[in-house]
DNA sequence: CCTTGAGTTGAAGTGCACTTCAACTAACAC
DNA sequence: GTGTTAGTTGAAGTGCACTTCAACTCAAGG
């Protein structure tokens, strides 16, 4: 019944490679039973936490905060459908933000296209706050200092 | 008339840092005139060149592509707004693109997590097609190997 | 038993987009 | 002229998410 998979099967089962999944242990999102040869074998409710975080990532999550969510599920027992959906609704709003500046972002793109003008900063990059920040794998913030000048707005030219 | 920016003028005025300002100009993205004591001075011209980098960058373009883009431009005259129209244009799909895969995403996640089943995996993540690569600076690929077996769908348990 | 493919490790390397540093020079206000 | 702030360089460092490598061991089939 436990039905144990191998580094290799998981790999081809969740399409991540061997090296990512290593590495994902070595972080603390999966941990594998050993043989007696010391290889590693996955239950199969690894599978369902690599699927998680492939798809946390995908929403822009890094995986040191997909660490912190998974740590959030049961120890005693293997997380329930409903755990799963906790943390994947956790991710909703953080889904909806960038879908939200991307999606001004192309209006205002749209609006500037006319003109050639570029003023869209004056929306988009003069909005500290409106910032795609952690947006994949490798990113850090995307305005790693605020604008501190007010004065650019309108001051292309 | 020239009106020529410091390196310090510019970066307040973009929101851009010095050293990031140099290494744009390492990668031949911006240039700069320089003084008898070899300091940088800004033509305001590059002020727009410095918006549609950081405007690229949301959009998710890596700064090699906008080098590309930026190379495109005319190098005779100074670019005219129909220019700058053309390019931004030119990511447009993109951020059709991007958006499209979010909100699929999106619509994804809220039909798992009333079953917390993650089997979204099967529309989303064993999908080599449907990829957000270069999500954002210093990304690479968000799946480095396509999926290479189709047998993950529906068997997550 | 032996081969072959799959697995093990730690250490180092990769790619991107920067930042930091030290040692030095320029520009400008007074 | 002098001090202060701003600028210069190349080289090295950073953070993330991995991958690659060498040297070795395991597991399974014939």
């Amino acid at each position: 019944m436990p039905d144990l998979l191998t580094i290799g099967e998981l790999s081809a089962r969740s399409g991540v490679a061997p090296s990512a999944l290593r590495y994902y242990e070595r972080l603390g999102l999966i941990r594998a039973d050993r043989t007696g040869g010391n290889q590693r074998r996955y239950a199969r409710a690894e599978l369902r936490r690599v699927a998680f975080i492939r798809i946390s990532q995908q929403v822009g999550v890094s995986l040191d905060e997909i660490r912190a969510a998974l740590d959030s599920l049961p120890e005693a027992r293997t997380p329930s459908p409903q755990d799963w959906a906790r943390l994947s609704a956790s991710w909703r709003s953080r889904l909806d933000e960038r879908i939200r500046l991307l999606t001004k972002l192309r209006d205002d793109l749209d609006g500037c296209i006319g003109c050639g003008c570029l003023s869209l900063q004056r929306c988009t990059l003069n909005n500290p706050e409106d910032t795609l920040a952690g947006e994949g794998p490798g990113a850090r913030l995307v305005l790693p200092r605020p604008t501190d000048d007010p004065t650019l707005a309108g001051s292309l030219n």
